[in-house]
DNA sequence: GTCACCGTATGATTG
DNA sequence: ATACGGTGAC
């Protein structure tokens, strides 16, 4: 069978086997997604399964397109034994998609089960805080004292976990005494009414109604049991508790499972993901017949022998990581693609291997020259495509300098991430149009389009609209129906409303019939929006201008490819989009983006930018142990993305924001030992940032000061000398310490 | 009442 | 750099 051709022995053995459940953790590059790709080809082309009984969960919609198009090379391949006819042609493909969007569908179907209608708009996390904010100022909580991002961030949480309100007010009250997690409780009931009378949902929703649906609707998890009768799911490892839940509901009546991951890769406990889900698939597998398959892989078929070094010598330092989890080690079968088969520090230092690089620069914006001399010098000597290089780095706003310096030197980059498309201001407004027309319940868009663009209907017009459809128990829209009921408007404002009624009517009916492109063509020119942004006439309004043209493409585009034209499925698809989705990968250009969006992807270059103490660790990181090896397994999916060169690089002093942050190496270079193998390390003398050396006085630490006597560090900021530590004292007073000046004890 | 302008505060990682 | 709240002109 020879779609089984390009595997190893282990690999082929777990794409063939059905007997059980699958646990596939395995290191990086060992071939995870490549199982799991071939695996459902196999069930189909080999087993005869129906394309249509399989689900295959991903983590970007991103990499689901991409499992999409492999798996249909590998079902149209000329096999010359089997083949569904001449033409090769697919009748039909799996479902392969994100938990987000595969949840969203679902409910697109059922959710009316649990009382919501099906034409639900999804919230994005934008819309999410502006909501909040909404409660906020309805509860009478000072958004300055407690931060809505603060309160969004707890509701997250929750949700994650399949914490209600209801529930959530009760874990509080079993709590005792948590004045913030009170107020939590009542923002997170006040919310989530509001999107209910919304009729919304958040991205979280998508899982947590789902799951709920499943489990207060036995048949309709049954219906989907039949369907799905296959699952499989990449990048397991950072799955949280609704996630899991969600699978473990689907899977249970047929346990036809096969899940891929690798705890090392674990990035995203920040927001729940529990690498428990993975350690512990056999047991919740334990009954079945024969036993869970499990494959643990550490051949590395993407790296060179030195960047699996360093990422081996990296990784140890996480002391929760498993004992026996062992080291990643070059494939004996590896063909000698791009790189020799195996190598000695020998052969390396003789560059048939490059040694990866670790560079220290003065300042952010020499290190951006750097990373684009190296990128353009690897792209002229060693004929590297564009393409294959990429720059990572802990934090969008890094990306900055290092734009600048690629378009000074006309190289051509992309940059993931930073403000997606759809999160610019005028995309938002239009697609908030769209949302009001095909659920005027969404008061929340319906309030943001009221006056974009200006048109007369002020913040007090609003207001008294807002009040009168609260008394009166009825939606914003409803409200704004029945404008001739509201008292105190001016007659000018009343008719001003009215013109906008009549608009949303006109559109309402329009929306019925025309495609989504001719309906967003329509509403721009009529609402004047371009005309606006024109008289506006800046450098920023240009760019919007730009954007809403790339709108109205992508919209006509949607309409071209997909079989059901109407807003609501371009809306649906708008709103689940991610950042990475969007990047172009085929495109000849360098790509910039965090650590987080390198999860998955491989290039044969890449650079990591800002190695330092409060970057990378972060210094938000620097508290909890925890956090800090959720870091350390962040560079080292980094460090693993790299086919043959690897960059590290790191500054003294860099500006972000308007501040100068006067950095340390990172503890992680030490830890990789690559100054013991890059060819050019610390090539700038006496400029170079001295490496890391742990920090005595942490958060959290107990000191005793000669005046004072004993507190406890809350804060703290700085390296070496120039630490500054804020403690509290055990009368309770709070004081701020430089520890030059103070001979503190630690205790 | 509405709108455009200016000052101030405030920044992780994301589907 | 962007998101807010306050201010003055219409
Ligand atoms: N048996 C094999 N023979 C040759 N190349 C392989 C083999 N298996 C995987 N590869 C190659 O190794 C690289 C990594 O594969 P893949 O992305 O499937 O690994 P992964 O385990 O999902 O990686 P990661 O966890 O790091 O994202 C790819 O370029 C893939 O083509």
């Amino acid at each position: 069978m020879d779609i089984l051709k390009d595997l190893n022995e282990r690999q082929r053995e777990a794409v063939e086997w059905v007997q059980s459940p699958v646990l596939i953790l395995s290191g990086p590059g060992s071939g995870k997604t490549r199982v799991i790709t071939y695996r459902i080809a196999y069930l189909i082309k080999e087993l005869g399964v129906d394309p249509f009984n399989i689900l295959a969960v991903t983590f970007t919609n991103k990499a689901a397109d991409e499992m999409k198009e492999r798996v249909y090379r590998l079902l149209t391949a000329e096999t010359g034994k089997r083949g569904n006819g001449e033409t090769g042609k697919v009748s039909e493909m799996p479902w392969i998609a994100t938990f987000h969007s595969t949840c969203a569908r679902i409910l697109r179907h059922d959710i009316y089960r649990i009382g919501f209608d099906r034409n639900f708009v999804i919230y994005d996390d934008l819309d999410q805080l502006n909501l909040i904010k909404e409660c906020l100022k309805e509860l009478e909580i000072d958004p300055k004292e407690y931060r809505a991002p603060a309160f969004a961030a707890a509701i997250c949480r929750a949700k994650e976990n399949l914490i209600d309100y209801e529930s959530y007010i009760i874990y509080t009250k079993a709590r005792g005494e948590d004045f913030y997690r009170e107020m939590a409780a009542k923002v997170y009931e006040h919310y989530q009414k509001k999107l209910f009378k919304n009729n919304a949902l958040d991205f979280d929703d998508l899982i947590m109604k789902t799951v709920e649906l499943f489990r207060e609707k036995p048949e309709v998890l049954e219906k989907y049991q039949e369907r799905f009768i296959h699952i499989l799911v990449d990048e397991y490892q950072d799955t949280n508790h609704s996630q899991y839940a969600f699978t473990k509901l689907l899977a249970s009546k047929y346990k036809n499972i096969c899940v891929v991951g690798d705890e090392d890769q674990a990035i995203y406990a920040f927001r729940s993901a529990d690498i428990r889900n993975i350690l512990e698939f056999e047991k919740d597998y334990a009954d079945c017949k024969p036993e869970v398959f499990v494959l643990n892989m550490m051949e590395d078929y993407r790296s060179t022998q030195p960047i699996i070094d360093l990422a081996n010598n990296l990784i140890v330092y996480n002391e929760e990581r498993r004992k026996d989890k062992g080291k990643i080690i070059l494939p004996k079968d590896k063909k000698p693609a791009s790189s020799t088969s195996t190598v000695d520090a020998e052969e390396a230092s003789e560059g048939k291997v490059p040694a990866p690089v670790l560079q220290a620069l003065p300042n952010e914006l020499e290190e951006a020259e750097y990373v684009m001399d190296e990128a353009r010098r690897l792209h002229r000597k060693e004929r590297i495509p564009y393409h294959d290089m990429a720059v990572f780095y802990r934090v969008n706003a890094q990306s900055r300098v290092l734009e600048d310096a690629f378009r000074k030197a006309r190289i051509p980059y992309n940059v993931v991430g930073a403000l997606g498309f759809y999160e610019h201001r005028e995309i938002k407004d239009i697609v908030a149009y769209l949302r009001v027309l095909i659920n005027p319940k969404d008061s929340l868009s319906l309030k943001r389009i009221m006056n974009v663009p200006p048109r007369g209907i002020g913040k007090v017009t609003v207001q008294k609209i807002v009040d009168f459809s609260n008394k009166n128990k009825i939606t914003l829209w409803e409200g704004v129906k029945k404008i001739e009921n509201v008292r105190g408007l001016s007659p000018r404002a009343q008719w001003l409303v009215k013109n906008f009624r009549n608009l949303m009517f006109k559109y309402m009916e329009l929306a019925k019939n025309l495609g989504v492109g001719e309906l967003i063509n329509k509403l721009i020119k009529e609402i004047g929006y371009i005309k606006q942004l024109e008289k506006e006439d800046t450098f920023t309004s240009e760019m919007r201008i730009e954007n809403l043209k790339e709108l109205m493409d992508a919209a006509h585009q949607f309409e071209e490819k997909s079989e059901n034209k109407s807003a609501q499925v371009f809306l649906e698809d708008v709103s689940l989009i991610s950042d990475i989705d969007t990047w172009d990968d085929k495109a000849k250009a360098v790509t910039l983006m965090t650590l987080h969006n390198a999860k998955g992807l491989e290039f044969d270059t890449v650079f990591i930018a800002g190695m330092e103490e409060g970057f990378l660790p972060h210094s938000n990181a620097f508290s909890e142990e925890k956090e800090l090896e959720e870091e350390r397994r962040l560079c080292y999916v980094g460090i693993t993305r790299a086919k043959r060169h690897l960059y590290l690089t790191y500054t003294d002093r860099r500006r972000l924001y308007g501040n100068t942050y006067w950095g340390l190496a990172s503890r992680f270079i030490a830890e990789t030992g690559v100054e013991g193998l890059a060819r050019r390390s610390l090539g700038v003398g006496g400029e170079a940032a001295p490496i890391f050396r742990r920090e005595r006085f942490k958060v959290g630490v107990t000191i005793i000061h000669p005046d004072f006597g004993k507190g406890k560090i809350i804060k703290a900021e700085g390296f070496g000398e120039d630490r500054k530590i804020e403690v509290v004292f055990a009368g309770g007073e709070k004081k701020k310490i430089a520890l030059k000046y103070a001979n503190l004890q630690r205790i």
